[in-house]
Formats: structure tokens, sequence, C-alpha cells
RNA sequence: CGCGGGAUGGAGCAGUCUGGUAGCUCGUCGGGCUCAUAACCCGAAGGUCGUAGGUUCGAAUCCUGCUCCCGCAACCA
């Protein structure tokens, strides 16, 4: 007990309401925090992981009107589903709301008053096109025409794809609405508000180069480069009929631009999970102004500017937030080797695949190739071959052999004597020893090795069971054998409290064959490594149940056969 | 010359900050065992680290040029 409960705000990048979850949305930002989530627990910390649909922006408008569904129907629609995709994942949040709440709204007003008071929004004008058609302001996305440099003929509103030119949409040469494919188009004149960044240059960089050596390599010098001169100037808001009204008089028409009120949502979700929980802290106090909180978010690493810049300016800016402590973003995560595109078929359906494989053998082999420095890829052989031979075969057939072992030769079950002697043990210490790795590897966010340091575990159990050939010792002297037997199933129990934050279920069924013997407490201490507890809890011997099942079924050739032809037939 | 990250045995990755003859998982090959989900254990083969130079007694690791991939590039999210 040297260490005192700290608090944990943990979030996980609010997933844009117009479209599905794939497995790299999975691998990039919300298996991780769940593992961090879970693993600050158990250490018996205080968290609260928050995420919620992100629910406002041009293209859900356009999507949207394109299903022919009203707005508010059709992000409903995808909230629900990332909700079911994410729980049957086992990612466990303690709230997961969405940005066009009532509450959410309530929060973004207070913030843009607050910053608006300290003299951090002003307006600019600028000029914009319109499509006379379908009434819409183009943003540069969705305006196509001639590339003014180059000439080609379909260059997009932000770039030039021939000569790599950034464009100026309003100088595009017979620019096209990309939503209605008019070319009936004009320039108008617009005035946006924008968050005066460059005013909070300085006290942002005094912040962010405490960061130094702390962040990845991936997010740090790349923020780095970006603020070293100087903050531009953000226009949050936008000309269009859906999003957060611009609280001010005389802006009919002006809606908050979606950048500016989704990284609230993790504060405006907060404050509704403790609502909702009846807890009597108050988010603010308690959590997004306590300088004691752990602030982290997971994001995917085309966010970043966001995480690291947008939002703690606004935060730092508006005294509303702390800024965060750690953003831990992942790169990309591909199928076979391509990037994911439901449009083309080379896509994976993440309840069909959990339908299919469930979630330990998912969870596993995803945590195992987690883009935590680069990009990687997921690859349908390479996950039968990691599930069967380090899940099923490691893990799940040493669980296994134990367990029938133990069944035919002591039906009873087994004395006390036999799990005596194993606190203190050899096997023990080594134990104990991996597990502070594991605890180690999770508080640094390495949640890949913290996964292959458990596999580990998995394989020095096997070796205990090999080195002590039980089969042989049983015919000379059956205490003998029963104690090799004994401490096996102890090197299960550790491992299945190792397991915990990373495949739950798979920890579930492993300690559910100790029932009752395994207190929460006793769990903890285990997760930290403490195993005099063992003595303790096994002090009356043990009797294992009826029914011994394979943990971790085998995936088939032909399960995969099936996957690789769906890809390529339809990619 | 926009910015950042990546390129390591058949596959997927670690090592690069703090330079000293390359490590992990899977796959392959050989042996052992038989309690177990044809599982488990032991051993072996296989790479000179994208490419061209430079610094150094010595570089995957530092510096420079180049190629390819990914993300961002200030009104897509």
């Amino acid at each position: 007990m040297s260490q005192q409960a700290k608090k944990y705000l943990i979030t996980s990048a609010l997933p844009y309401a117009n479209g599905p979850i794939h497995f790299g949305h999975l691998a990039g930002a919300y298996l991780s925090a769940d593992v961090y989530n879970r693993h600050q627990r158990m250490k018996g910390n205080e968290t609260l992981f928050i995420c919620g649909s992100d629910e406002h922006g041009v293209a859900i408008m356009l999507n949207a009107k394109k299903a022919g569904e009203d707005y508010q129907s059709y992000v409903n629609k995808w909230h629900e589903e990332h909700k079911e995709v994410l729980s049957r994942y086992g990612v466990e949040f303690d709230f997961f709301g969405q940005t066009s709440a009532q509450y959410h709204e309530e929060e973004v007003v207070q913030w843009f008053h607050e910053l608006n008071e300290k003299g951090l929004i002003g307006t600019k004008d600028g000029q914009q096109l319109f499509c006379n058609d379908c009434e819409n302001h183009l943003p540069d996305r969705f305006v196509e025409g001639g590339c003014y440099e180059c000439g080609y003929e379909n260059a997009r509103g932000d770039e030039c794809p021939n000569c790599g030119e950034l464009i100026d949409s309003v100088k595009l040469k017979d620019p096209v609405c990309k939503i209605c494919g008019s070319q009936n188009i004009k320039e108008v004149t617009v005035t946006q508000y924008y968050l005066l960044l460059s005013k909070f240059h300085g006290e942002f960089r005094k912040w962010f180069e405490q960061k130094k050596g702390d962040w990845r390599k991936t997010v740090w010098p790349y923020v780095d480069s970006l603020t070293k001169e100087s903050l531009h100037d953000r226009a949050i808001t936008r000309d269009l009929d859906w999003g957060i009204d611009v609280p001010l008089p005389g802006t009919e028409g002006k809606k908050l631009y979606v950048w500016f009120d989704a990284p609230i949502g993790y504060v405006s979700n907060t404050k509704e999970a403790l609502k909702q929980k009846g807890s009597q802290e108050d988010y603010r106090k308690d959590w997004w102004q306590n300088e004691d909180v752990e602030l982290v978010n997971f994001i995917g690493k085309d966010n970043i500017i966001f995480h690291t810049i947008i939002f703690p300016a606004m935060s730092l800016a508006s005294g509303m937030a702390k800024a965060c402590n750690d953003v831990p973003a992942n790169q990309f995560l591909n199928l076979e080797g391509k990037q994911f595109s439901k449009s083309t078929g080379h896509y994976v359906d993440s309840l069909g695949a959990m339908d299919e494989f469930g979630q330990n053998a998912l969870r596993y082999y995803l945590l195992s190739i987690l883009p935590e420095s680069t990009d990687s890829s997921f690859s349908w052989e390479q996950f039968q071959a990691k599930v069967n031979n380090e899940l099923a075969n490691n893990i799940g057939n040493f669980l296994n052999r134990c367990l029938k072992f133990t069944q035919k030769n002591w039906p009873e079950g087994m004395p006390a004597s036999y799990y005596q002697g194993f606190v203190g043990s050899e096997e023990a210490t080594s134990i104990s020893e991996d597990i502070q790795k594991i605890n180690d590897y999770l508080d640094q966010k390495q949640f890949k090795k913290g996964m292959e340091q458990v596999m580990s575990l998995g394989q020095k159990a096997n070796n205990y069971f090999s080195d002590r050939a039980p089969w042989a010792l049983i015919k000379e002297d059956k205490d003998k054998a029963g104690t090799v037997l004994a401490h096996s199933a102890l090197y299960a129990l550790c491992l299945g409290v190792a397991l915990r934050p990373f495949l739950p279920e798979l920890s579930s069924s492993i300690l559910g064959h100790f029932e009752k013997r395994v207190t929460p407490e006793a769990e903890r201490s285990i997760y930290k490594g403490e195993l005099d507890i063992l003595d303790e809890l096994f002090k009356d011997g043990h009797k294992l149940e009826e029914k011994v099942e394979a943990l971790v079924p085998k995936i088939t050739d032909d399960q995969i056969k099936a996957r690789l032809e769906e890809l390529s037939n339809l990619g």
C-alpha cells in the first residue's frame, strides 16, 4: 500500500456518427484505452472512462440527406451501433454519450462564453463558394474544379491531385458543387468567428515543452514542429443548419464548427456520467480542473492536432479544464496491407467477426498488433496462427491439461497440503516478477509488450508442467504429482489475473474454476504481484467444477479461407 | 526543397534517444514426450538492418542525399 489511489480520466476518440467502427478504429483508440482503464482499476485507482458519438459536421449532413433521414435519427442510428460494437468488444466505458444532447450544448456554450470573455474569440471575413441550387456554403472539400496552376480539370477544393498545389477554392476554374453537382456557384463574403490561438502561443509552448520526452515520438516532434513559430487562429463557426448555435445575438444560421464542440464532449459526457451515477462529485472541480487527475486521451494519428494543440489551448485559455497529461496516439491498422474501405469491400464487419470468433480471439489478436509506433496490418492467416498457437495452444491447452489430469486422478478434490509450498517458491517469485513487468509496461502504455509478457507467463507454466512430468511422477508418488498439479493450478490462477485487463472474458473463465475463493481483494493483491495471499485462499484444499471445456476454441482453415475469399471477391 | 512517422531473416514486429559484430512471436526443419485442444518441451537453419555516401577504432543506431508507404498541411473529420 505504498501508493495512494490516484484519479485517472481516460478518454477514447469520439467515433464520428457517420459510418461503422472497424478494426482500425478498435486498435487505434478503443482497445488500448480499455486495457489502460481496466489496469488502473485493478491497481485500485479511481477512473472515469469517457466516450461518446461525435454527431455534428457537414459529412453527417450530406450522408443523412443521401439516406433520406433527418439528422437526428441518422446520428442516433450510428450512435446505437457504435455503442453495441464497442460493448461487444469489451470496451467498458463509464459513459458513452452524444454531442447532439442538450447537456452537451449547455457545456459548449459555457466554453464559448468563457473564451469570448477572455478575448480569445474574434471575427474575420473571408471568401467562400456558395451553391445556388442546393443552397449550401461549400467547404473546400465539397468543391471541384480546374486547377489554376496546372490546368488539371478535377482538382479538389483543397489540393490539386495532379500538381500538388494547395488550392484556394474560390480561385478554382468552373467550380462544381460536390453535393448536388451544380455549376451554379457564386462567391460570397462570409464572416466567421475565430479562435484566436495566436494570442496564446507563449502559454501554450510553456505547457507543451514540459511534455518533451514524455510523449510518444510519433506525437511530440510533430506537434513541436507545428507550433514552434506560432499558433494559427482557427475558424470555429460554419454556415450550416445542423450543429450548436453560436450563442451570440445576430448570428442566425451560424453553427459552431464540429471540432470546436467535439472535444468538449469529453467534458460534457463526464458531467452526464456523474449525474447518472448519482455521484456527489463535481465534474469540474473533482475531475476536469483537478490537477491531481491524470488525463489521458487515446486517439489515432489523424487526430493529433486537435487533441494536442487546439483542445489543450482551449482548456488552458478558458480555465474550464486542465490540459491533457498524455495523448498516446496510435498509428493506423490496415487490412491485409491495404486501408480498410467499406465502399470497395476491403473491409470486415466488426459485429459479424465478433459473432464468428468471439471476444477473446479478436481482442487478443488486435492487441497483439496494436499500431503503437508504426502502421500495422490485420491478416486473417496470422489471426488464425496467433489465436490457435498462442491463445489456444499455449494458454487454453495449459488449463485443459491441468484440469483434466486433476479431475481424472483427484475427483474428490485436492487437499490443502498440495497447495502449500508455492508461496515463496522459485516459481512464485518468478511469476511475481513477471506480473511486475506487465504492470510496468501498462503504466508506460506499452500494451503490446504487456500482452507478450503475459504470454511468456503461459509458456513458463507449460515449462513447469513439462519439467515435472506429473504423468510419470504419479506412478511413484501420488502426493508429489498432486503438488505439481496444485501448483500448476496456482500458476493458472495468476495467469487468469494477469489477463484481466487484456482479455476480461478469458480471465473470468479461468478464475471461474476457483470461484468464490478469489475475492476482488485477493485478485487485486495478485495483480500487484503479492502472492502470499494464496496460502490463505487454499487453506482448506480445492475441488474443481465438474465440467471442463476447451476455453479457447480453434479457428479452422475453412473459416479463414472463407474470409479471404470474401475479401478478394469484393476487394 | 511544407511538417512528422515508418522502411530490420518467409510473415508480423522490437531494438535507434544513452553507437560496440541483431532480438521476439508466428512459420520452416530435426529431436523428445504422451497429462492435454495432433496439444507440450528441446534444438537448428534463415537477416548485415530501404538506398547512396559521410563521421568513427567501430553504426541498424549519429549526419547528408535519394526512393517508397502512412498521417497532417490552418473552413473533411
